[in-house]
DNA sequence: ACTGCCGGGCA
DNA sequence: TGCCCGGCAGT
């Protein structure tokens, strides 16, 4: 019934369906590997695919059941189809053999992978970002996309896990949000919706125009078209938050133990996913570094994902980042006033590297002549900075 | 726009 | 050598 292909040149899973007894058949290539799996999953009419026992597809197959596509499995609908393709597809991504090898990596590292791979498509990997689309609304590309999208619905299951009575006003927020606009695969017969663009170019490109070539690139652009997303709405909105929630969850609290059933552990490293963890690792950093500058996170550098960051104070973060910033100049200035009053010259010069989170002495903290006595008392200046030459007084 | 200062000119 | 300033780069 639907067969479902992927030429990322990484992975080609195709499923179909078999008329009514609703079997389908999957069979999954991990890339390189030239393993394929092939697996036989009973989803008759009716049947919801998380409550299928069946071992270790159940967790990942939970995915629709949390992310609220109620499958009353209806084969005629390709829709439908397509999203349990995508399901399907999610959840191979996430079993294939390879993924599990190391179950018991570093937690929060695997988990940061499994949300790159969950979250992100980007890189070089062509993750399946084109398989969330129909259900989660943002396959969230590209780190700088994750970045803006943050309030997208991506993470909206975050913050319902993670903070729910904080983002009673976020989530009105993100609603609208999500009606900003979506992006529409015109490809013939495909008709997918997206609400990254950057996924839904990824999505064209990996799937129909098969391949990463620059030409096919550019070609992406005639295959999607923008629409509102007011249409899309009549869908249901919810896949992509408790979707996105399984993964982030998972992804946030490194000892997230998940209820059984949840899916977890499995989802961890995939070579899907593996062009992931830099990206995520970005994120990290990026917020990292927004939250340790100013508050002087104990963070050794040896051990980057101690980094008492979380995607909860991340997400939420948006409204603190600004005051962060600004107080972070009082802090260097503090820092500065402090070791420049015993002796300036001399332990301004000693570095004041604080960590990864050390920020470079901004022009700013510098006290010069011209800054301590101003413009108008020239007079007082030394006469380096007089002649505009390198301060004496307070040099560097 | 402001700041720090290099490079160069002038007396 | 002392003084001054144009101009660049960073914020």
């Amino acid at each position: 019934m639907a067969a479902v292909g992927s030429r990322a040149g990484l992975d080609t899973i195709s499923m179909c369906t078999e008329g009514q007894d609703g079997l389908v058949y999957m069979q999954c290539c991990g890339q390189g590997e030239g393993q394929g799996v092939q697996r036989k999953l009973n989803a008759g009419p009716g049947t919801e695919w998380s409550a299928d026992g069946n071992t270790q597809q159940t967790n990942l197959l939970s995915f629709p059941r949390s992310s609220g596509v109620d499958l009353p499995y209806s084969p005629e609908s390709v829709e439908m189809d397509e999203i349990m393709a995508a399901m399907v597809l999610t959840s191979l991504s996430c079993t294939s053999p390879v993924v599990q090898s190391p179950p018991q990596r570093d937690l929060l590292t695997g988990d940061m992978e499994c949300c790159g791979g969950e979250l992100s498509d980007s890189g070089s990997s062509g993750y399946w970002s084109w398989d969330h689309g129909s259900v989660s609304p943002a396959p969230s590309p590209s780190v700088t996309e994750m970045d803006r999208s943050l309030d997208q619905p991506t993470d909206e299951g975050l913050h319902m896990e993670l903070d729910e009575a904080a983002c009673e006003e976020p989530k009105a927020r993100r609603c609208k949000s999500l009606s900003r606009g979506a992006y529409r695969c015109l490809w013939p017969g495909c008709g997918k919706v997206l609400t990254s663009r950057v996924g839904m170019k990824r999505h064209i490109r990996i799937l129909h125009l098969g391949g990463g070539s620059e030409q096919s690139q550019r070609e992406e652009d005639f295959y999607y078209t923008e629409v509102s997303s007011e249409d899309e709405e009549t869908a249901p909105p919810s896949p992509a938050p408790s979707f996105s929630s399984g993964a982030w969850t998972s992804c946030s609290s490194t000892q997230s133990q998940s209820t059984p059933g949840h899916q977890d552990a499995p989802v961890q490293s995939s070579p899907l996913s593996q062009s992931a963890p830099s990206s995520v690792w970005q994120i990290h950093t990026e917020h990292l570094y927004q939250a340790c500058t100013p508050v002087q996170v104990m963070v050794s550098p040896g051990s980057p994902t101690f980094c008492s960051w979380s995607p909860s104070g991340d997400v939420q973060q948006k409204p603190q980042i600004s005051a962060s910033r600004s107080r972070s100049v009082s802090v260097g200035e503090q820092w500065l006033q402090r070791n420049s009053a015993p002796t300036r010259s001399q332990t301004m010069s000693a570095s004041p590297s604080r960590g990864h989170c050390s920020f470079r002495k901004g022009r700013g903290e510098a006290k010069k002549c011209r800054k301590v006595y101003g413009v108008e008392r020239r007079d007082q200046w030394c006469t380096a900075c007089r002649w505009k030459k390198a301060c004496q007084r307070f040099p560097d």
